[in-house]
DNA sequence: TATGAATGAGGGTTCATTCAT
DNA sequence: AATGAATGAACCCTCATTCAT
């Protein structure tokens, strides 16, 4: 028996805090699919669970209740999507970096499908704790964008008189609108490569110096 | 004696028809507010018909169901925010048409706090008949924007490379954009003055020449 | 002008009772054809002014409500039933007016498909007064049946032993039950001639002398 | 110790299943005793589940919904009810095996008084699968009756002639008509000893050899 | 820790009945 | 006498949440 005593006695609950924590991310995987699916009203705690493949109790286990699981999805969803969006190196113009994080943010929702739901304020909860969230999120966001444009203006390469804060708002609304399309797949708003570009030719045309 | 026989006979049912028809007025209006301050699943058919003055009952008399009221608040608003964007006789330039399409839907928006719900598709309910009456008010109202930027390439106001239907899709973008905010009362997507001067010229910084 | 004032002054009544009466026997007719294919449950007072080309609230002026108006409806048919089934003329033997009986009931229900809501005791409302009034015909009927049977045996034609007022009451189950399968539609439970046939041979087999 | 470690892990289950099934069953029988005094419309899914002691709700677990309810009810006592028919060893000849069938059949059905609401096909509710239930228990039961007549008809018992599709099923109709009275409790339609004794001879004497 | 049976408030909708016109 | 708009109680059913096991 190579274990000792003590390593015995903390395996165990190691063992189930393991456990534990793959079922409670099995839960948010689950969540995510069904919010997704069919939005907070139509996803139900049941479904959820049977997906999960747990019971339906255990859910109140990890989450207070059914909208602080929404929140917390929201929460590792927006906490994914700023990160998929900071400028890499290779973006080494202030157009460059803005173009890339239009780009990633829309690869990105094509692949994360539930957060243009935030993105768009889906109504009908209590969404104060949410829209919370979300702006300790959203607006570091914001200002990594007005970090841009004033690299931008300070290279002679955005105009001068840009308002920065403002303009910052601006681009990062086209970002979340033309990333939220690959969600709503509704043929009226298309997300097509042809849209996408003229969104990126816009927002550098409107910043770009003549 | 001026009314002729045939209008007082129809005077008693003309009477009924004006108190009916403002009973459907109120319900429509009840609707407008719930819909607006709850989301589609959040409002109720009782608070509808409470706060109309009217009994439960009486909403399907002229309402098939909740989701058809929704549909007929939306197609009224939709028809009156379209309405409200044509340019004006004043809007000399293109350029000017464009910025009061913008100033006048914000201000629309404002007003009727509700069309934001349905320019930001909410979800969880049978869509397909209002995205469809949605499309047949968009739509056409994209074309009118894509009018617009033809007559500015043609005045040399605009850039010569615009791809039309693509900065069109992203000006109405914007417009549906800036105008939602003051439906959703969020500070962190304010409507301020500054934001939608902000975002006027950046439209117009995006489509005028150099 | 040959007519006097007094005629005058009563011929509007009594053309207003005429229209009345008219409108009254359209919302009977309605009824019947509603009840009979809906049953009392799934027929609705407004189904009924629509098909009678009457207003909802007229009906309250000629019955209490709904289960009065199925009240009348039942007696007449009652009585238009038991009427159809008086023995005739022709049928000399008292075995012939029981198969005459019978035959004429089959004939009369496949002709007044509403009888046997009635005959099968539709529950589901407040049955006591309805089976009060079946009963005052259910019961001369069976007392008709039993005068035949009397006849019957004084002729010789019938066993002696009978229990004539039980067995009347057998034979007029039969007559209902075979009258009844015109309105049920159910394969499983046929109104073909064969079965026809074999209950009136069986009725007479069970009355007739070895 | 006699039980082996998988009957006590199952133990609890077990305890659980138990209440559950036990639960089930008073909902069955608040059920039965619904439907039986107030027909499928008349019956609340409220009513049923405060005579069951449970909550409303919890019929739903057990039943897709009330008309599901009402199947489940029916399937079980048809199957019941043609179990409680088929004739004994006791009944030696064929004529005392058609008796004991309708005496039983009346027994059960004092005891049992939903039955007759499938019997006389109750309207107003999807009736299709049931009626496939009622028939798929009651064709072979008039099948049983039948064999029964040819067993009668070779033993020299009954008459040679009969019809014996036909005469089944008149006799069958009579089975169901006196039992169902039991469920009646109406005056005019007795089901008295002196009636059942006479609906017996009636059978008897119809198809017995003068 | 994990279950899922059980709860019950609340939802949308129907419809017999009334009553102002 | 006749209308039909209006009522509101009652229906069936869903589902987030709890708790005995």
């Amino acid at each position: 028996m190579p274990e000792s005593n003590e390593e015995i006695l903390e395996e165990r609950p190691a063992r189930r805090r393991e456990a534990s924590e793959e079922r409670r991310q099995r839960i948010l995987e689950a969540a995510r699919s069904c919010f997704g699916e069919l939005g907070f009203a139509g996803a139900t705690v049941g479904e959820i669970a049977r997906r999960a493949g747990v019971s339906n109790g255990l859910l109140y286990q990890f989450f207070r209740n059914k909208e602080h699981l929404f929140e917390v999805v929201l929460g590792e969803i927006i906490r994914d999507w700023v990160r998929a969006m900071v400028p890499r190196e290779a973006d080494e113009s202030a157009g460059a970096a803005l173009e890339g994080m239009l780009r990633r943010s829309v690869d990105f929702c094509r692949a994360h499908p539930l957060l243009p739901a935030l993105l768009r304020g889906e109504r009908g909860l209590q969404l104060s704790r949410i829209q919370g969230a979300s702006r300790d999120r959203v607006q570091p966001h914001r200002d990594l964008v007005a970090s841009i444009l004033r690299r931008g203006i300070e290279a002679g390469e955005f105009r001068a008189d840009l308002d920065v804060a403002s303009v910052a708002d601006v681009i990062c609304q086209l970002q979340s609108d033309y990333s939220g399309r690959a969600y709503r797949r509704d043929p009226a708003f298309p997300d097509s490569p042809e849209i996408i570009d003229a969104a990126v030719r816009f927002m550098l045309d409107a910043v770009r110096v003549g």
